[in-house]
DNA sequence: CAATAGATCATCT
DNA sequence: GATGATCTATTGC
């Protein structure tokens, strides 16, 4: 490699986080467009291969349906914000913020392709057989990333949890069909996966 | 393979 | 007092 030339321009691009304006649309679009990104926490990160998207009006799945709550008002809150909450008293999720303040609207991560950091993870997920079992769940990708309701209400464009555009970005297709483990509003078409990825939590 | 039970608790009714 | 945006182990085909 010559002199003077950083390894960012010999590779075209670096890796970026994702600005505010990434989040402040609507949580479908967000819900899509993560599909790719990284997100790191500590010397851990991984690729997000599944998500999906909670809505802020006729969406009776969504936690912010009957309104805001101690619980729910970081989701009506500032996009790009991190809403992480306690599911089933023992695992907790994350979920990313989108569309404007006062907007409810949210995208839970559901998956992710482990990137970096893959000792600790398989230290805070002993159980876990392969790479695959890691983090392809939302429960699990929180406990291997080390992510808890501490960081519920942080900024993911500032940390210490990142959300960010890979430096290289490889070509995929994009499923989608109904959320997973709910109940009402059951049957709305708002889980998006990369189609064919091992590490999406099913088929 | 599929189905099911148990773990465990903050939040909301 | 009931309810989950889940995971794991176990049981049964």
């Amino acid at each position: 490699m010559a002199a003077g030339i950083s390894p960012e321009a010999a590779f075209g691009r670096a890796s970026q986080v994702l600005p505010r304006s990434f989040y402040v649309r609507t949580a479908v679009e967000v819900a899509r467009d993560l599909l790719g990104k990284v997100v790191t926490h500590g010397a851990t990160s991984g690729r997000i291969v599944e998500t999906e998207a909670y809505l802020g009006i006729d969406d009776a799945a969504a936690h912010s349906a009957r309104g805001m709550t101690e619980r729910t008002r970081v989701i009506f809150g500032e996009p790009g914000h991190a809403y992480v909450y306690l599911i089933y008293g023992m695992y907790e999720c994350l979920n990313l913020v989108a569309e404007p303040p006062g907007s409810a609207g949210c995208v839970l991560i559901r998956a992710l392709e482990p990137v970096s950091g893959l000792a600790v993870m398989r230290r805070r997920r002993p159980v876990a057989r392969g790479i695959e079992a890691l983090a392809n769940g939302p429960g699990k990708l929180t406990l291997a990333l080390g992510i808890t309701r501490r960081h519920n209400g942080v900024d993911v464009t500032r940390g210490p949890i990142l959300v960010s555009r890979p430096a290289h970005v490889e070509e995929f297709e994009i499923g989608v069909s109904k959320r997973v483990g709910i109940s009402k509003s059951a049957d709305l078409p708002l889980r998006f996966f990369v189609k064919g990825n091992r590490f999406v939590s099913r088929g």
